[in-house]
DNA sequence: TTATGGTATCTTTTT
DNA sequence: GATACCATAA
């Protein structure tokens, strides 16, 4: 076991260890290494194959979900599930939440989709299924003491959907493994000859569930060797348990433990900026890490009045440093706490003309459009796919409504059959009206099974696009979502096309495409990977990787901490390792931002520096305040709030939100009030616009057209505010009213 | 059955 | 700001 801090060299640990058993003459087939992302395993992969060269491709090596995954298809049919089970992400497992829940007719109150997936998830993780969950009789009073006395009843029905439709969901992948390997000697021993050398990356990760998993795995030949670092667990949500590290030193008696303290990667200044922030943290294993690098920059501090404004500051940060210093687009990372961050980052970005990539996010394959045909080829292998079926079964209309749907599941209940065998056989089950075009629909997907058995998975995708309907619909759909729509999944065409020309695979249908895609990310769609660009991302995503200058943006009190992690110490202190997660993937330089108001559900708030600010050595810092909004008359306004939370004291914790003084600028406001429409405001007709007119708007106020610019139905108008300032705006959306 | 417009709810973070 | 869900009209 491998404790080591961040920048240590962690990976190079792993990489250097498989490359000396390959080297010492260890079969390659036998090693097998598990990290968490797509990513890492991706880096690792690559890093690897640089060291050891070809034999790399013999190593099983991938994320856990993905390496079990893989196993499962083999042994599938032991479980009782088909070898081409299909893979559901969160949002299909919702989706059959959301009807099990409507159906059983329950307080939508009590019970979220939200809340039930994760009450599901979490048993899974520790390795409860739905009997044990009905069993035991704390999670019982537990529930029924909340109100929510009806989960396990859900469970049980969600379980049993799930196995109907041939489908496990991501923590079945790591939960049926556990069953397999728990009643099938014979297969773990299998895979237990096989494994004899594994590796795991970012153990303070797991959650039971894994843990368990490799502890089995390893069992016989006791030959494994795992990395982590206690103070990056960012996972606990997802069930990781900081106690597998400490049980690691019980399960293998004979193990050794190394500690790695040294940090090869960051300058000193951003070593210790990092150690001065986990200090705060109470449960942490004690490590002294240290940088004998030069001291580096100070740790820079920008504030920005608005969210779009902290944007511009560090894109305009990001283009000074890159040109004064001479370097590359790569070696500049932006991260943040939300997805939904980036958004101004980007626009930001933009303006400036700036080359950059968003990691993660909505990927590719979570876009309607592609989950739509996806959900065609999954019906198509897997017909009894419940939420694949509801997905397409009407789209493109093709006249089978939610009554039809209830129908066939009412149908199949009653006659404790299938769905797909109420599909197939309409006119059994169904009335005439109905039947018909149900029937149409199932000849359909017939035809795409025939077609897949003898066509490349290009051939058969193209097919599937075409007769389905999809292409067609798309095709039809001259807006520009539609047009960008279609283009995707031209792109996804392309991929499998891509796919079908491989030489390195023997199976090339459309059937082992599909196998991996519940658990492709974007990355693996990613089309020049060498590209100089800015990254964009997560802070979770950000782990592992290290940027010479990284900008971490959104230090805000309900943003970062997440207002989610203020009720408990222990949530507030993974709050507090993700910090520090981000601030040590610098190299060289390190910039933080706050803004002080910001969109949140699409309305304006104030925010008030995070907490973690006041917990930073100030040797260390470097208060820059310089960069204002245009128009900002004096630096005084700023220099109150600055002196407001940098001599706070660390009572942090219980001091009240208005003890901020609330310090928005007036003049140029975006702060300002919304306004009040006259009485009877009603929009008028813009077609006669012209430049020079006053007029109003709803919530800008009035304002006088200064041009007017663009072609009939787009025709976009710049107007000037009188409460707000200038504003571009579309005529056809925008609601005016022409005061004279 | 489909189209449309209103409203409620939402946001951590990943597989 | 976006999207899922619902009520209503056609």
């Amino acid at each position: 076991m491998i404790i080591a801090g961040a920048g240590s060299g962690k990976t190079r640990v792993i990489t250097y260890r498989v490359a000396h058993l390959v080297r010492s003459g260890v079969d390659s087939f036998n090693i097998l290494v598990l990290t968490f992302t797509n990513k890492a395993a991706k880096e690792m992969r690559e890093r690897i194959t640089h060291v050891v060269g070809g034999e790399a491709k013999n190593i099983w090596m991938g994320t856990f979900h993905s390496v079990f995954a893989k196993i499962l298809r083999v042994e599938a049919d032991k479980l009782g599930y088909p070898n081409n089970f299909t893979i559901y992400d969160t949002d299909d497992s919702k989706s059959v939440l959301r009807a099990i829940l409507k159906e059983m007719a329950l307080d939508e109150k009590l019970y979220s989709a939200n809340f039930v997936y994760n009450r599901i998830s979490a048993a899974k993780n520790n390795l409860i299924g739905w009997q044990e969950y009905q069993q035991n009789e704390q999670i019982q009073a537990d529930d029924f003491s909340s109100g929510r006395g009806h989960l396990g009843k859900i469970y049980e029905t969600y379980a049993v959907r799930c196995f109907k439709a041939g489908a496990m969901d991501f923590d079945d992948l790591l939960f049926k493994t556990n069953e397999l390997l728990k009643r099938y000697p014979d297969v773990l021993n299998k895979y237990q000859q096989k494994f004899k050398y594994i590796m795991v990356d970012e153990y303070q990760d797991t959650n039971f569930s894994q843990y368990l998993i490799v502890k089995k795995l390893a069992a016989v030949t006791e030959n494994i060797c795992v990395v982590g670092d206690d103070a990056q667990s960012i996972y606990a949500f997802r069930g990781a348990n900081i106690q597998n590290i400490l049980n690691f030193e019980k399960d293998y008696p004979d193990v050794k433990v190394f500690k790695l303290e040294q940090n090869y990667r960051s300058t000193q200044n951003i070593v210790n900026i990092a150690n001065s922030i986990i200090a705060n943290n109470k449960e942490q294993l004690k490590k002294n890490v240290f940088s004998e690098n030069e001291q580096g920059d100070k740790i820079k501090v920008m504030r920005a009045f608005s969210d779009n404004e902290e944007g511009k500051q560090v894109a305009e940060a990001i283009m000074y440093e890159r040109t004064s210093k001479g370097l590359k687009w790569n070696d500049f990372a932006i991260l943040y706490r939300t997805n939904a961050q980036s958004r101004a980052m980007e626009e930001a970005l933009r303006k400036l003309n700036t080359p950059y990539k968003i990691y993660g996010g909505l990927s590719f394959y979570q876009r309607k459009e592609i989950k739509d045909l996806i959900a065609y080829f999954r019906l198509t292998f897997n017909p009894n796919d419940e939420v694949s079926m509801k997905r397409v079964i009407n789209y493109p209309r093709r006249g089978i409504g939610d009554t039809t749907v209830d129908k066939i599941i009412v149908s199949a209940d009653q006659h404790n059959i299938t769905q797909w065998e109420v599909i197939s056989n309409p006119q059994m089950y169904l009335d005439g009206r109905s039947s018909a075009s149900v029937y149409g629909f199932a000849t359909m997907i017939q035809s795409f099974q025939v077609i897949t058995k003898n066509q490349s998975a290009y051939d058969a995708a193209l097919h599937i696009a075409q007769h389905s309907g999809v292409l067609k619909d798309l095709y039809e759909d001259k807006s520009v979502e539609g047009l960008n729509r279609y283009e995707n999944i031209q792109e996804l065409l392309n991929g499998i096309k891509e796919f079908s020309e491989r030489e390195d695979i023997e199976e090339k249908g459309l059937d082992i495409f599909m196998q991996d895609v519940a658990l492709l990310t974007n990355d693996d769609n990613d089309k020049d990977p060498n590209a100089d660009t800015v990254s964009l991302m997560t802070i979770h995503s950000s782990k592992g990787l290290e940027f010479p200058n990284v900008h971490v943006v959104g230090l805000e009190e309900n943003l970062f901490p997440s207002q989610m992690s203020l009720n408990s110490r222990s949530d507030l202190e993974e709050e507090r390792r993700l910090f520090y997660v981000a601030v040590t993937r610098a190299k060289t330089k390190l910039t933080i931002s706050y803004a002080t108001s910001r969109f949140k559900f699409g309305t304006l708030i104030n925010c008030e520096p995070s907490r973690f600010l006041d917990e930073i050595d100030a040797r260390y810092l470097e208060l820059d305040y310089s960069a204002r909004p245009q128009g900002g008359s004096s630096s005084s306004a700023f220099s109150d709030e600055r002196q407001a939370w940098s001599t706070r004291g660390s009572d942090a914790f219980s001091k009240p939100k208005a003890a901020t003084p609330s310090a928005p600028p007036k003049t140029t406001s975006i702060l300002a009030k919304a306004h009040v429409p006259t009485p009877g405001f009603a929009p008028s007709d813009t077609a006669g616009l012209q430049t020079g007119m006053e007029v109003e708007h709803e919530r800008f106020g009035f304002g006088k057209v200064i041009s007017l610019e663009g072609n009939k139905p787009d025709i976009k108008a710049t107007i000037f505010f009188k409460e707000i300032g200038q504003k571009q705006l579309l005529l056809k959306f925008a609601k005016l009213r022409i005061v004279n």
